[in-house]
DNA sequence: AAGCGGCCAATTGTATACACTTGTTAAATT
DNA sequence: AATTTAACAAGTGTATACAATTGGCCGCTT
């Protein structure tokens, strides 16, 4: 067990609202659908993903099954080999963690694109609305509440946090960047988040001081702050691999 | 005219090749005929791909198109809507100079992973042998040479360094974020290279120094070399469209 | 018995036909 | 004349049929 939200950890739970802006296709709920199989552990590493059987599965025809496939290889999620088709890549765990290092880096690009470009009012809202949510799941949190209980406020108001940064440093790329950086199966990661009451002050705080370097335009402070924010995540996953793994 | 070199400046010049990991799909040859066209400038911003025509004009069926279609949109070069179809996605300026910006970081990432890492053997020969062309390309440049014969030996080697880098950083999500970052219209950087043999001398010596930094097992130091080294570029290219744009 | 070569099943690649959605145009109504 | 609506054209979404490639299996050769 350790310390650290994760932004979008919940990622493997809900996926009906149509992915990144990246990967958009065809037949989108079908993509949708094998996403959530895919990220859920459906197919074991490697696993051949046969497009009739998911045509089948699915009830339609191939054509859409095939568009849906070539939206995850853009995720990143599968492989592709000409004449052999698409299976799961395999994620080492090492791969794993440079995916949360290379977020901590995005997302401390975006906070500082935001603070040097400004936030909209309706960014800023979302902002104080997002801290005030996280300000009071802390205090359900010191009332002895269960930790399932706090779990979904609290992620869904990191989340509304973070995402309402991305969309203030309004760079379609690095927006980007952070999905693909987020997309790796999580089988673990739900493990990693530890809600005691001490913990999540300590991240809410840091939220607070992301908001007010960015409120004041400190560019480079609020990419530094950002991205010690996120590599805690790093270190937690490093602390749980190192405990499951080896 | 500015200074410092592009890795990956060349990429719209020649992509026979198939471009990066993420993308592969059925009809390789397609997709990249039409990045190329793309990326050359052939179809303006917000530009609508009909898929008849471009069924016409490789002469194949809508299917093979459809597929290198989803491809150039997971790559982030088209958009696609819904019943609407694919069009060009139009870059602002500020998303180039994100993109680059990104760059730098993930770069500097891939550096410090592969000092973490260490070099193979082959990863070592590759980046010496690299290192040895930039040193004879330089000694070429001060010899009076014309910009134009330095140009190609410089950049064959300058993306050789580069790519072994990031292939000596093993991680399949970087090398991604990079090639992602990479695929932007380049039409203007083009520009920005500039190949007089003082900036080619400084621009090699810092080469020199990331190798030493990654040989000598500093990943810290190899980061913020390679993140500086890449900073060069993008500070090229904000003069460069500051003088153009406005 | 080991190795080689060709046949066959399975699976992907491509073409084509048809259904559905959308935006436009023109006619009809008020 | 303006508005609404219905038909149409253009283009995308999907299904199905067929071609091409791959890999395994079996029999043949040495």
């Amino acid at each position: 067990m350790s310390t650290a939200e994760l932004p979008g950890a919940e990622l493997q739970a809900a996926e009906p609202s149509g992915a990144a802006g990246l990967s958009a296709a065809p037949s989108r709920g079908i993509a949708d659908n094998l996403r959530g199989a895919v990220l859920g552990g459906k197919y074991g590493p490697g696993a051949h993903l046969n497009e009739v059987h998911l045509s089948r599965e699915f009830g339609v025809s191939r054509t859409p099954i095939r568009g849906a496939l070539q939206t995850l290889v853009g995720e990143g999620l599968l492989e592709y080999i000409p004449n052999k088709g698409y299976s799961m890549r395999a994620f080492a765990a090492s791969e794993i963690i440079d995916a949360f290092e290379m977020r901590a880096l995005a997302e401390g690009l975006a906070a500082r694109l935001a603070a040097e470009r400004g936030l909209t009012s309706a960014d800023e809202v979302d902002l104080t609305a997002s801290l005030a949510e996280l300000d009071s799941a802390i205090t359900f949190a010191a009332s002895a509440a269960p930790a399932e209980a706090v779990r979904n406020p609290y992620s869904a108001a990191n989340e509304r946090f973070h995402t309402a940064i991305h969309r203030a440093a309004d760079s379609r790329l690095v927006t980007d960047v952070i999905a693909l950086c987020s997309r790796v199966p999580l089988t673990l990661t739900r493990h990693i988040i530890d809600f005691k009451p001490k913990n999540l002050e300590a991240r809410v705080e840091e939220h607070h001081q992301i908001y007010d370097a960015i409120l004041s335009r400190q560019p480079r402070e609020a990419e530094r702050l950002m991205y010690e924010h996120d590599q805690g995540v790093t270190r937690a996953l490093v602390r749980v691999l190192a405990k499951s793994g080896g």
